[in-house]
DNA sequence: GGAACATGCAACTATTTAGTTGCCCTTTTG
DNA sequence: CAAAAGGGCAACTAAATAGTTGCATGTTCC
């Protein structure tokens, strides 16, 4: 069980770190308020380079925040919803157990 | 505006690279559960010096994660709210923009 | 007062990371 | 077909990061 948490733990971290990026959240961004859509558009607008935003990219599917398809010449970008739902719900869990452990402490101050 | 959203962005990218370490979950994670803690005690049981885990929460206060009060000789940690709540807001918003943009991809599609 | 404890500060190392440039390959299109 | 567009791969740089060790300072307690 430690290990699981171990790895669960870490793959959660992985999840945050993807996001822990201004560029980075910003091509999530871009993705999610206009669905899927190339490198080429995706890298228009910003200020730094294709290679970047593919390096990027690759870090978000190294997370498993986004996956690619290729379409003829390009290759076209969506996000994958369930590891987003995965770190919202460990904020989650950090939030209510943080209140429980405050209210045992209110508690325990006010016996 | 742009100047603001890129403001909040780089602090919303700031509070997810904080929980984007494994080490760094951890201790949030022991803090959540056991509330308030001195470094020592936070330090006892994980595999890093005192040091490491010292930087790690300079990182948590940097982000707003987490704040300090001296106690005698020990620094009492615990975590705020705010953050964290900024950030599964973050995450709800992403899939909700995500959830609209794949049903107008859809209704698309299909017309 | 002195030992043990909790922490802070500084310097250093090794690894990761964000970004670049240059070149080559494939696909689209005039 | 030839040019243009989209993208992959590799090598390189500069900065950030995670971690260490060593030492100094303040606190508790006998």
């Amino acid at each position: 069980m430690s290990n699981r948490r171990s790895r669960s733990n870490r793959a959660t971290a992985s999840i945050f770190a993807a996001l822990g990026d201004a560029t980075r959240l910003r091509i999530v961004s871009r993705l999610c308020a206009s669905g899927p859509m190339s490198i080429a558009r995706l890298t228009s607008g910003t200020s730094v380079t294709r290679q970047a935003v593919t390096k990027h990219l690759r870090v978000l599917a190294d997370a498993g925040l986004a996956c690619s398809s290729r379409m003829g010449r390009e290759s076209v970008w969506e996000l994958e919803r369930r590891p987003l739902d995965e770190a919202r719900v460990c904020l989650e869990e950090i939030s209510s157990r943080w209140d429980a452990a405050l209210n045992r402490l209110k508690a325990f101050m006010e016996r």
